[in-house]
DNA sequence: GTGTAGGTGGTTTTT
DNA sequence: CCACCTACAC
C-alpha cells in the first residue's frame, strides 16, 4: 500500500507535495479552487498514517459537511486499503456530538440527551414566547433564534452579556437565558450547543482536556474558511504546543459571513499558531484558461485578500457566452437552446450545471426544462429527515423515548387530527404547570380528573393508550421495527394514505422509506455500546438531515443555489440572473463586505465550470408580480471583454425551442413533456396560429369540455388565455 | 376543532 | 406572483 501511495505522491505539483509531507510546525495550504485542495489533505493524512507511523487515533480531521466527511473516510480507506480505525473524522458539530456522546456526565448532561435541528430550535423558541407572554409581533422567533445562535457561536452565555443597553436588548437577553433553561430541563442540544458545550467542556476539565490534547497529536480542518468563533475556539484549544494543525482553506470562496462564518480566521490562525508554514495551491485543474481569467479578474475586484492568482497550462477553450435575455422567460429559453446545443454534439445532460443566487429563480428555468423535455434535478428544499411528515414520526418516537419531551408531546397530540385541538392543549399546560408535571403526565392526569368533554377525552385516551403501547415494544424491538409500529400505530401512515392527491401519497411514501432509512442505520451501524439504538438514531437524523436530491438516477441537468454549487464542477455551467440587485443581491448593495461576498460567490460560480461558461440576465424581470426593468449585474463588467462573447437576440422573441425536434435518444422525459396530447387536441410546446394574435406557442392548458382553456404566448403579443370553445385556433 | 379566505412579505444554508 | 401564516366562519 505504501507503494501506491508513493506512486500517488508522484503525481502530484511540487507545492501539492510540499503540503503533503510538511513536517514539524502547522501548515497553512491556501488552495484555489480547483488545485486539488481535497487530494491534498487526503494524502496528507495517508502520508502521516503510513510514511510517518503517526497512529490513526492520533488524526483528527474537520470537514463541513458530512458529505465531505465520508468521501474523505471513503478515499483514506481506498489509498491505504484498510479501515483507519480510532482516527476522528467528521464536521465540527458531528465530532463535538460524539465528544459529549462519550463524556454526558462531565458535561452535566443527561445520558440520553437530545440533539435538536433548527426547526425544534425555533418551535421552542415559540413555545418560550407562548410561556414568557411575549409578543411575537415586537420580537420575532426568527430574529431571537438567530440572536442566540450568534451569541453561542461567539462562546458567550447568557450570564455572560453584558448589560443590556436597551429595552429590546434586555428581552433578548431574558428569552436566551430562559431558553438555556428549557433546553437544560429537557436535555435538549441544539447545534450550537454541540460545539459551545463540548468547547466549555475540555476547557473546563482539567482530565480530559490534557487526555484528548496529547492524543491528538495531528488535527486537520478543510474548509478553513468557513469556520465561526467557537469553532476556531475549539480548535485552538485542542491543539496542544506539541500538535501539528493543518487549515485548508480558500479565502476567495468564503460565502457563509452572514452565517457566522470568520474570513478572518486565516490571518488570525497564522499570526496565532506560530511557526506555521504557507503553502500556495494555484496551479488549476479544472477550467480553461479563458475561464480561469475571467474568475481571476473578477475577485481581483476585492481588496484584502490572500492573494493568490490560479494559473493553469490547460488551453483556452471557448469564450464566455453573454446573453441578454428580453425577459426572464426569453433567458430560460436561452438556455435551452445551449443546452440543445450542448447535447447536438454528443454530450450529456449531467454535465450540466444551471446555477442562480436565489431559489425563486428556479420556477422559470424549471418551466422551461419540462417543457422542453429536459430532465433535471433541483438541489434545495427540505431534505428527508427535514420533512413535517418524517419529523411527525420521529416526534413520536422522542416522545416513546422520553415521556418527558413536552416538544414532541406538542408535535404529536394531533397529529394527525384526533380532535385535541389548541384548547385542550392549553388545558393540559396549564395542569402541567400548576402540578410542576410534563405535558404527558398532566394529560393522563386529566383524564383522571375529568377534565375534558367526553369525545375529547376520549380521543385523549386513545392518544395515551397509543404512547403506552409503543413503550412496551421499544424494550424489545429492533429499530425499524419500532419505526414501523410507530407509523402504524400513530394513524400517520394510514391518515396520508386515506388522503386524495399525490403530495399525501408521496408523503405515505416517504414515511415507508423511514422504515428503510432506520433499517439501513441498523446494519450501518450495529449496536453502539452503551447508546441505545433509538437515541443514536434520533440524533442521526438531526445531525444528518438526509439527502438533498430526488432518487431518480438518470442523466439530468443539475439545479441548484451558487451556495450549494460550492465544491462541485460541471463541463457547462451557465450562470442565470445576472442582474443587478439580484446578484449582488440588493442587500448586499449597501456594505462593502457583504458586495465582497457576492463577488466571491460569483467567482465561485465561474470556477465551477470546466470547459464552457455562459452568462445570462434578463431586461425586464417580474419581481413579485411586477414587470421590472433589470440592469446587467457589475459582475459582467467585472469580466474582460476580450474574454466574452455576446450572443445577439433574435428580434422577435419567439419561444421556439418547443417545436424543434426532441432531445435524442437519451431524454426519456421527452417524451412526457411534449408528447402528452390531450383531448382537445393541442400538446404543450405546440404552434398554433390566431386570426389576430397571429402565431404563437402553447403553454398550458386548463379545464374541459366547453371550459377548455389554453394559454398561448404569441410571437408578437405576449401571452393570454383564451377559450377553446370561441378562439379561432389552428394547429400550424 | 377544523377548514378556507384574506393578508403579508419574500437571500444565500449547514450543522 | 406565490407561498405561507393568521384570523374567522362553520
Amino acid at each position: 500500500m505504501e507503494i501506491s501511495l508513493q506512486a500517488a505522491l508522484d503525481l502530484l505539483n511540487p507545492a501539492q507535495r510540499e503540503a503533503v509531507v510538511a513536517s514539524g510546525g502547522h501548515l497553512l495550504v491556501l488552495a484555489g479552487a480547483g488545485s486539488g485542495k481535497t487530494r491534498v489533505i487526503v494524502y496528507r493524512i495517508a502520508w502521516l498514517i503510513a510514511e510517518q507511523r503517526v497512529p490513526a487515533q492520533a488524526i483528527l480531521a474537520v470537514t463541513f459537511t458530512n458529505k465531505a466527511a465520508g468521501e474523505m473516510r471513503e478515499r483514506l480507506l481506498d489509498l491505504l486499503g484498510r479501515e483507519i480505525e480510532g482516527m476522528w473524522v467528521g464536521t465540527f458539530h458531528g465530532l463535538s456530538h460524539k465528544f459529549l456522546r462519550l463524556h454526558w456526565q462531565e458535561a452535566s448532561l443527561p445520558e440520553s440527551f437530545q440533539v435538536i435541528d433548527g426547526d425544534d430550535q425555533l418551535q421552542s423558541i415559540r413555545r418560550l414566547f407562548k410561556t414568557m407572554g411575549i409578543n411575537e409581533d415586537r420580537f420575532e422567533p426568527k430574529k431571537i433564534q438567530a440572536y442566540i445562535n450568534r451569541k453561542k457561536d461567539e462562546g458567550v452565555r447568557a450570564n455572560q452579556l453584558p448589560p443590556a443597553e436597551n429595552p429590546y436588548e434586555k428581552v433578548q437577553q431574558e428569552i436566551y437565558a430562559e431558553y438555556e433553561k428549557v433546553c437544560e430541563k429537557n436535555g435538549l442540544v441544539d447545534f450550537a450547543e454541540l460545539l459551545l458545550r463540548c468547547y466549555e467542556l475540555l476547557k473546563n476539565n482539567t482530565e480530559l482536556f490534557n487526555h484528548y490534547r496529547a492524543r491528538f497529536s495531528h488535527l486537520l480542518v478543510d474548509e478553513f474558511q468557513d469556520t465561526n468563533g467557537i469553532q476556531y475556539q475549539w480548535l485552538s484549544l485542542l491543539a496542544s504546543p506539541t500538535s501539528s494543525v493543518t487549515v485548508v482553506g480558500d479565502d476567495d470562496q468564503s460565502i457563509y459571513g452572514w452565517r457566522g462564518a470568520k474570513i478572518e480566521n486565516i490571518r488570525r490562525f497564522e499570526r496565532e499558531f506560530k511557526d506555521t508554514r504557507m503553502v500556495r495551491l494555484e496551479q488549476n485543474y479544472r477550467s480553461t484558461s479563458t475561464i480561469l481569467a475571467a474568475a481571476n479578474a473578477l475577485i481581483s475586484y476585492n481588496p484584502s485578500r490572500f492573494g493568490k492568482t490560479l494559473w493553469t497550462d490547460g488551453i483556452a477553450g471557448e469564450p464566455i457566452s453573454l446573453y441578454a435575455g428580453f425577459n426572464e422567460e426569453d433567458e430560460a429559453l436561452y438556455v435551452v437552446r445551449e443546452i440543445r446545443r450542448w447535447l447536438d454534439k454528443g454530450r450529456k445532460f449531467d454535465e450540466i450545471g444551471l446555477l442562480y443566487r436565489s431559489n425563486a429563480q428556479s420556477r422559470v428555468l424549471e418551466e422551461s426544462l419540462v417543457r422542453s423535455g429536459v430532465p433535471y434535478r433541483i438541489y434545495g428544499g427540505l431534505r428527508f429527515f427535514e420533512r413535517a411528515e418524517i419529523k411527525d414520526a420521529l416526534a413520536y418516537l422522542r416522545l416513546v423515548v422520553n415521556l418527558d419531551d413536552n416538544a414532541a408531546f406538542e408535535r404529536v397530540i394531533n397529529v394527525p387530527p384526533r380532535g385535541i385541538g389548541d384548547r385542550s392543549l392549553e388545558k393540559i399546560q396549564e395542569l402541567s404547570r400548576e402540578c410542576g408535571v410534563s405535558y404527558w403526565a398532566a394529560a393522563k392526569e386529566a383524564v383522571k380528573r375529568q377534565l375534558l368533554t367526553g369525545k375529547i377525552e376520549s380521543s385523549l385516551r386513545g392518544f395515551i393508550a397509543i404512547i403506552q403501547g409503543l413503550c412496551d415494544i421499544v424494550l424489545e424491538d429492533s429499530l425499524s421495527k419500532i419505526i414501523q409500529a410507530v407509523i402504524h400505530d400513530s394513524g400517520l401512515l394510514r391518515f396520508f394514505k386515506e388522503q386524495e392527491g399525490e403530495k399525501s401519497q408521496n408523503r405515505a411514501e416517504n414515511l415507508e422509506e423511514l422504515i428503510n432509512a432506520a433499517s439501513d442505520y441498523e446494519l450501518e451501524n450495529p449496536t453502539q455500546d452503551e447508546l441505545s439504538p433509538i437515541t443514536a438514531f434520533l440524533s442521526y437524523t438531526s445531525l444528518e438531515a438526509g439527502d438533498r436530491k430526488s432518487g431518480v438516477e438518470e442523466s439530468a441537468v443539475q439545479l441548484m443555489t451558487l451556495h450549494s454549487a460550492k465544491g462541485l464542477e460541471f463541463p457547462l455551467v451557465f450562470i442565470c440572473g445576472l442582474e443587478d440587485g439580484l446578484f449582488p443581491h440588493h442587500f448586499s448593495r449597501e456594505t462593502p463586505t457583504a458586495l465582497e461576498e457576492e463577488r466571491r460567490l460569483c467567482y465561485v460560480g465561474v470556477t465551477r465550470a470546466r470547459e464552457k461558461l455562459h452568462l445570462s440576465y434578463a431586461e425586464k424581470r417580474r419581481i413579485f408580480g411586477r414587470d421590472e426593468e433589470r440592469q446587467p449585474s457589475r459582475f459582467i463588467r467585472e469580466i474582460p471583454e476580450n474574454l466574452i462573447e455576446e450572443t445577439k437576440r433574435k428580434v422577435v422573441v419567439r419561444a421556439s425551442a418547443f417545436n424543434e425536434s426532441a432531445f435524442g435518444s437519451q431524454s426519456s422525459m421527452t417524451s412526457m413533456a411534449m408528447g402528452v396530447e390531450s383531448e382537445h387536441g393541442y400538446r404543450l410546446g405546440q404552434r398554433v396560429l390566431h386570426p389576430k394574435f397571429g402565431e404563437g406557442n402553447v403553454l398550458d392548458h386548463e379545464g374541459s369540455g366547453e371550459r377548455t382553456r389554453i394559454h398561448v404566448k404569441f410571437d408578437n403579443y405576449g401571452s393570454k388565455w383564451l377559450a377553446l370553445a370561441y378562439a379561432k385556433l389552428e394547429p400550424v
